[in-house]
DNA sequence: ATGAGTCCTTGATGTGGATCAATAAGGCAT
DNA sequence: ATGCCTTATTGATCCACATCAAGGACTCAT
């Protein structure tokens, strides 16, 4: 399925695509199409051939290991408006390293990988932007690496919150989980129960509310002291 | 200090450095020094201001983390010919997001970061190699992340060993930890204590030779298969 | 409305690894 | 040699979290 005039428009304000000359857009617009995927919808797997990169129009989307006795670890959810698997092109080796499916409806657009690749060529101000992403990318995994091992659960769970809302927010705010419990738990890192004990424990502590996937964070200064503590 | 003539020859084998011009390359060495490094000597510290990056010319550097009530989680271990920190100048905000320390004595280039950047604006295929660093320590860290929330101390210390021998060994073989067995505990995530626990256990299960740092991995297939569980 | 399928919660129990503490063993300076 | 310091080992205890098991709330198809 091709692409519409908001499809386009939207893509573009992507950084990994703002730089572009309009030629190279255009190219690069010819080869993406766009797929929408359902509930559940496993669009691409570890070890698939990765011939392209996504971008999120709409919906939600988890990437996530899977390891041999079946259990997943939740790696990113990717949030509209944002690329995903673009790391992968720029190895040798091609391949995808983690799985991608939806959690909701959703619509992507697959951008082919090549096409991209031969603009970079071309533009090293892109190449400069990409590599900007990159490294965000990769200082955001080490400080997930620096959570996982070095803190427990609720600080964990506080962080994810945390990150949910603005920076600057000091009164009570409600933060909506767009997303099952479970997929949370295992992007944080716990089981279900611990999740869902967890919040309870913080409730009767006086720093949330939680009414099904609407929480509210009653003292979000008070939570940013805990995790900085 | 300046560059001699085996420093240069080092440097230039590096991936980041092999595709650059006679002309850019020379201007690079001239916007860099080296600089000896005692054993325990911390070089940059999180937040310091990123002006440069880093090559390795001889030793072990650890590059860490601190949280607040001083506890350090090892995120990584350079070797000689490596460079490192070389991600921080992509993004936008100058700070080490580590702290980098020498493990013994050790010889490192600094590396102008503003020089590499020039270069890089005139250099879309060094660019892309550069990207390919990028993604592939993105990959790694991703697997990091992986076997700390899926895996336990057992796997880990395995799957560490066995990074340190090639991957189509089948008899025994021995491999040299070449720094002290407590930073080794905190590359993987557990104490001291549970890390020498763990080498008398699997040696008691006929599968590892301890001799203070020299440590036999008698059944390297065993081994794997254990992790690939 | 009935049953089946999710998703979540709650309780009871188990366990891997941290923590605390003591001891040993190897530099290294005096 | 002596004492000191760092690294490593070992035992005892503790705790956060996982696991197992059961039940409630909700949605959806029949």
């Amino acid at each position: 399925m091709y692409l519409d005039t908001t499809d386009i428009q939207e893509m573009r304000k992507n950084s990994l695509f703002q730089d572009l000359s309009e030629a190279d857009f255009s190219y690069l617009v010819e080869n993406t199409t766009r797929c929408e995927l359902k509930t559940d919808e496993v669009f691409f797997r570890q070890q698939d051939p990765a011939e392209e990169f996504f971008f999120l129009l709409k919906g939600k989307v988890k990437l996530y290991l899977l390891s041999v006795d079946g259990t997943e670890k939740v790696v990113d959810i990717i949030n509209e408006g944002n690329t995903f698997a673009e790391a992968v092109m720029f190895r040798g080796i091609s391949g995808f390293p983690v799985n991608g499916e939806a959690l909701c409806e959703s619509k992507v657009l697959r951008i082919n990988s090549e096409a991209y690749m031969s603009i970079l060529h071309k533009s090293p101000k892109t190449c400069i932007k990409v590599m900007g992403c990159l490294s965000v990318r990769l200082h955001w995994l080490m400080n997930e690496l620096d959570r996982l091992s070095l803190h427990n659960a609720t600080y964990r769970l506080i962080s994810y919150l945390l990150d949910n809302i603005p920076k600057d927010i000091i009164e009570s705010t409600e933060v909506n989980l767009s997303i099952p419990k479970h997929v949370v738990a295992s992007r944080i890192s716990v089981t279900p129960e611990t999740l869902s004990r967890t919040l309870k424990r913080l409730t009767e502590e006086g720093l949330l509310e939680v009414h099904d996937k609407h929480i509210v964070l009653i003292n979000p200064s008070e939570l940013r002291r805990l995790v900085s503590i």
